[in-house]
Order: C-alpha cells, then sequence, then structure tokens
DNA sequence: CTCCTATCCTGCGAGC
DNA sequence: TGCTCGCAGGATAGGA
C-alpha cells in the first residue's frame, strides 16, 4: 500500500542508489504491460542516456534524463530493488542495465503499477489534472476550503481525489480526518473553514511522520515493498475497527465509504 | 458539472 | 488439511 510516505522513502533510496548518475545501456522488458500498456519505444530512446535525479510528483516516481523522462507509479504491489543476475523472482517484470554495473528491476505482482514516459512532466496528461502536494504551501486552508464549498460528497471521498490534494489515499485520509476531529461521512459543504485549516495541518503532520518512520526504518536500501512495518504501528483509527479509540476508549467504527473500508471513533469525531 | 460505480490484478487471511 | 471467497486500493472510464 504506497502512499506519499512510501513513494518518497523510495524515491530517497532510488537517488542514493544512482547518485553517481550512470548511463542507462538497457531495459529488458518481461512483459509489454502493466495496469497500462507500457510505452516501450518511448523508454528505449532513453537507452544511452544519464539518469540525473529521482523525482516525485503526487505518487509517481520520475527518474529524469536530458532525453525526458520515465515515469514509474507502484500501484499496490510494486517495487524497485538492485539485484545480481542470480537474482530473478516471479513477477519481475522490467530490468534497467546502467553502465556501472548497476541492475534495477522492477517487480509488482499485481500490476497495479504503471511504467510511462514523458516529454515534459507538467503537461503529461497524468499530470495535468492533478492537485498540490499536500506538503507545499500551495495546500493551504484557502485552497482546501474552495474545493470542499457546496460539495455534498463525503469529504473523505474528497480528500482522496487527487484533484483536491495529491498524495492522500484511504489510510492516511482516515487518520488525518480522525485527528481533525471529522467524521469521514460528513458531506464537503459541511465542513468549517476553521475545520479546513486544522485538516491541512494534520494532513501535513501525518505525512511527515509517515516519511520521517519510512526513511529511518530503510535508511539507504531501496525497500523490498512498501506491504510491511513503517508507519503501520502508528495508526490510531485505520483497521482498529472494535479496538478502544485512543482518546476516549470508546470502540472504533468500520464503515464502507464510495467502496473504501474507512474508520472511526464516533465519539471523536462529528 | 458532480457524484457514484465498476474495473483492473494477485496474495492473503478468514471461515468452513 | 485444503478449499473458496472476500478484500486490499489508485486511477480511470462511463453512466446517472
Amino acid at each position: 500500500m504506497p502512499e506519499l510516505p512510501e513513494v518518497e522513502t523510495v524515491r530517497a533510496g532510488l537517488q542514493k542508489l544512482l547518485v553517481d548518475r550512470p548511463v542507462i545501456q538497457k531495459f529488458e522488458f518481461h512483459r509489454k504491460d502493466l495496469r497500462d500498456p507500457i510505452p516501450i519505444k518511448r523508454i528505449r530512446a532513453l537507452e544511452g542516456h544519464r539518469i540525473d535525479e529521482v523525482l516525485r510528483r503526487s505518487k509517481y516516481l520520475l527518474f529524469r534524463t536530458e532525453a525526458g523522462y520515465l515515469l514509474s507509479h507502484l500501484g499496490m504491489t510494486g517495487s524497485w530493488r538492485a539485484a545480481q543476475d542470480s537474482d530473478r523472482r516471479s513477477h519481475d517484470h522490467v530490468a534497467i542495465r546502467f553502465d556501472n554495473g548497476l541492475k534495477l528491476v522492477y517487480r509488482d505482482p499485481r500490476r497495479f503499477g504503471i511504467l510511462d514516459w514523458a516529454d515534459v512532466p507538467e503537461t503529461h496528461p497524468r499530470f495535468v489534472e492533478l492537485g498540490p502536494e499536500p506538503l507545499s504551501d500551495a495546500f493551504s486552508a484557502d485552497l482546501l476550503w474552495e474545493r470542499l464549498r457546496g460539495r455534498e460528497a463525503p469529504v473523505k471521498n474528497i480528500l482522496m481525489s487527487a484533484e483536491t490534494v495529491v498524495g492522500v489515499g484511504n489510510i492516511y485520509a482516515s487518520e488525518a480526518l480522525f485527528r481533525a476531529g471529522i467524521r469521514p461521512t460528513r458531506l464537503g459543504g459541511k465542513v468549517r473553514r476553521d475545520e479546513c485549516a486544522r485538516l491541512v495541518d494534520v494532513i501535513r503532520d501525518v505525512l511527515r511522520e509517515a516519511i520521517a518512520a519510512g526513511g529511518s526504518s530503510i535508511s539507504d536500501y531501496v525497500q523490498a515493498s512498501g506491504e510491511t512495518g513503517l508507519f503501520q504501528s502508528s495508526f490510531r483509527v485505520y483497521d482498529r475497527a472494535g479496538e478502544p479509540c485512543v482518546s476516549c476508549a470508546t470502540q472504533i467504527r468500520k464503515q464502507v465509504i464510495g467502496g473504501r473500508s474507512s474508520y472511526y471513533c464516533p465519539k471523536c469525531q462529528r
């Protein structure tokens, strides 16, 4: 379940592996598609160029070269790892060989991930509709207030929409709404201005804490998968149905909203 | 426009 | 013990 903090942790790990700006010698594709078809010819055009930097926008990793960007979205189960030739695993779909001997392998059992190519990320169809980064100044109480005004969808759904703000998935939406004292089913238009300010603050808090937790347990290795550990032990409501609220001991409730399991304290969140 | 639902995919755990 | 079944979820398309 890589959300923004996990993707940021992976980005930092990849950046460290690629700090010498190695030249891409060759891409090896073991299949033509993941969730979407892979633009193999476009991506092969990056062979012979250096990876100058690994960036992140939303939950996408961007490998920057002078000839364009390789985009990677990890979906649910995607991972990058440095591998030896003898290290072959099921669901290894793509490999990148570099001139310094490094081999990066993309593995994704569920194939919910995306590999794509972009000349200029800002104008790429996957990016043009995206809202602000949650940790940037562009994400503000004013912006959230505008986004929620008059809306009759549950606030949780609106928060999880990448058009509102990127990187807030099911887990961190539940966690942030708990910290803000707002029930996930409350309609967007019913969230007050002061609650928007609170929401912006706690979304930043919860993401920063998770990034710190990921960073401390990963250090200099690209993580094998986003599925384990990290921030999990810090969840206050997510996946805790029936357990006592950390604040008032009321049993945490689970409710499906917009097809996703949501967790909240019925007493602390109104 | 806004809102909602189905779809994609495989591994895992609960239940029998 | 081995089987089935539901669930995990971000992005997207399409219908109401």
